[in-house]
RNA sequence: GCCCCUGUCGUCUAGCCUGGUCUAGGACAUCGCCCUUUCAAGGCGGCAACACGGGUUCAAAUCCCGUCGGGGGCGCCA
């Protein structure tokens, strides 16, 4: 009934309409999604997608989001990646409603789940050590034979059996594949079969007593009520064995979507291998987090025009059915475009918190920046954002500004402070400067051009110079801008500076 | 080896379901020009793809079959 009524909703399917009660119609309609990290390490950016279109999909038919972390892997989990998991979902702004629930504390209730399974003569005791059935599999498979599972201790005869439970032998529970096969309707890949001789009698609950992935998996989200599993494509070869979990508990299986794998450019699976960082380190590299959830949801995806789309937009727009089925290959360079158009469009109260903790880091702030020097560091701002890509350049490109301890860049210098009358053609722009009313961009220029025309130079001529000589870099915002926003003072200051630690 | 998924410019994608409007559109990257004071930004332009082979059809990127390529899975990991 409720797969028959969700397939009705959400597949556009009227045809296979019947009528729902009341309680029903409010159960169809309360989508239930989980993102299911595994704490064996921090969040990694794939990890981040799947949890993103997970977070579009029931925002978007504005359902419940839970957290749960799948840590029964006690000897590979941990607290402090748990702890960074959330973190880095909190910065990215994906909220959820319900957890984080644990794994780790509902053990008893998988151990009980796999025993009933038994009773019920769906899963079976298996007494071999992994390391048995790990010879066994090499064997076949060096003789040419494909290798399932050889399901030998469902044979077993009754006194063996007693034997092994005499000498207390570790036991794991299997399940016991039926005859057939599986068919669901992926969200996104359509039909897929599978036949059941393709599966393996795979362990439920491991000889240790803990359960494993698909018995946690199922039980978790029969009980949480998940309507959809949106998860990686690494899972497909997993569904089947968990629906026939879904049939062996009598419960109607959830809807499934398993959408593309984000690969390296050695188009092999995204992983640490690549080098690519978690979540946060993106952050550390002074990426916004907007800019990474556009590049992450356009991948596989389409929303429409080239360019930013806030997550009101992102959700709006959000559906499974149009995910492309292709791996796209992760490659930064978009994201460093659409981070730059995001710092380009921010404003500078905007930015203003994101470069405060970059100049912290850098060793560059100072109080009175968010003070009485609040107007001329917006104008900095504004300056600099144009030409930025990533927060951290706000540093780098900002130094000069905020400090007088900077390095004059080698070629610059011996590009534009070689002449041999430098000295004393800046001496006279200084003197320009000096005379000025008002020190403004406008005048600045002006006296430049003057100054140039007088010397029979290029107005060029000047403003490189001047670039290297008060910021020591060949690269800034408008120079006349960047005259005025250093002030007069400062201006002089530096050029008299340099002549005098550099004579000749 | 077996099973499953997948295949449009270098990259991300639109188009495919509902064949003709596709001499295949956009974006990033790249190259060139313009602007200019450097670097960006912006404007203009260039390069660049339907994996291949059969079919179906008046007509195929679009439908069917096969081949090849790519990915994932085949754990007492998740």
């Amino acid at each position: 009934m409720q797969g028959t009524a969700h397939e009705a909703i959400f597949m556009n399917n009227p045809g296979k309409w019947i009528l729902p009660t009341a309680y029903d119609i409010f159960m169809m309609k309360m989508v239930h999604v989980r993102f299911a990290p595994s704490p064996t390490g921090y969040l990694h950016i794939g990890a981040a997608r799947t949890c993103l279109i997970n977070w579009l999909f029931v925002r978007h038919h504005k359902g419940k989001f839970i957290l749960r972390i799948e840590d029964t892997d006690t000897a590979r989990s941990s607290d402090k990646m748990s702890r960074g998991i959330i973190q880095a979902l909190t910065w990215l702004g994906l909220d959820w409603d319900e957890g984080p629930i644990f794994q780790s504390k509902r053990i008893e209730i998988y151990r009980n789940k796999a025993e009933e399974l038994v009773r019920k003569g769906k899963a079976y005791y298996c007494y071999c050590l992994p390391e048995e059935i790990q010879k066994r599999k090499k064997e076949a498979l060096d003789s040419g034979k494909n290798w399932i599972q050889d399901r030998r201790c469902l044979r077993i005869s009754p006194e063996e059996k007693r034997c092994f439970e005499l000498h207390k032998k570790p036991r794991a529970i299997r399940f016991l594949v039926p005859e057939g096969e599986i068919n669901y309707n992926d969200l996104i890949h359509g039909h897929i079969c599978v036949q059941n001789e393709n599966i393996e009698h795979f362990v439920l609950l491991r000889s240790d007593g803990l359960p494993t992935y698909h018995l946690s998996v199922v039980v978790d989200d029969i009980e949480q009520k998940i309507t959809h599993i949106i998860r990686g494509d690494d899972h497909i070869s997993n569904t089947p064995k968990q629906i026939l979990l879904y049939q062996a508990f009598g419960v109607e299986p959830p809807e499934f979507a398993h959408q593309s794998l984000i690969l390296g450019k050695d188009k092999k699976k995204l992983s640490k291998r690549h080098g690519v960082s978690s979540v946060l380190q993106f952050k550390e590299d002074g990426y916004l987090s907007l800019a990474i959830l556009n590049f992450l949801a356009q991948m596989s995806w389409s929303p429409g025009e080239e360019r930013i789309y806030s997550l009101d937009e992102m959700v709006n727009r959000f559906s499974l059915e149009k995910r492309a089925k292709g791996n796209p290959v992760f490659d930064l360079s978009k994201l460093d475009w659409l981070n730059g158009q995001l710092i380009s469009a921010m404003t500078a109260d905007e930015l203003f918190p994101y470069v405060k903790t970059e100049l912290k880091n850098a060793n560059l702030w100072q109080d009175k920046y968010a003070k009485e020097q609040k107007e001329w560091f917006f104008r900095l701002l504004n300056l600099l954002k144009e030409r930025s890509r990533k927060i951290k350049e706000f540093a780098v490109r900002g130094r000069p500004f905020l400090s007088d301890d900077f390095e004059y860049g080698p070629s610059g210098v011996e590009k534009y402070l070689n002449d041999k009358r430098l000295e004393e053609l800046m001496q006279k722009l200084m003197r320009d400067f000096k005379e000025m009313q008002t020190f403004t961009a406008e005048n600045i220029e002006h006296a430049l051009r003057k100054r140039a025309e007088k010397e029979g130079l290029k107005a060029a001529f000047f403003i490189h110079a001047l670039r290297m000589l008060i910021l020591g870099m060949s690269v800034s915002p408008g120079i006349f801008d960047v005259v005025e926003l250093l002030g007069r003072e400062k201006t002089i200051r530096r050029v008299n500076a340099y002549f005098k630690n550099n004579p000749g």
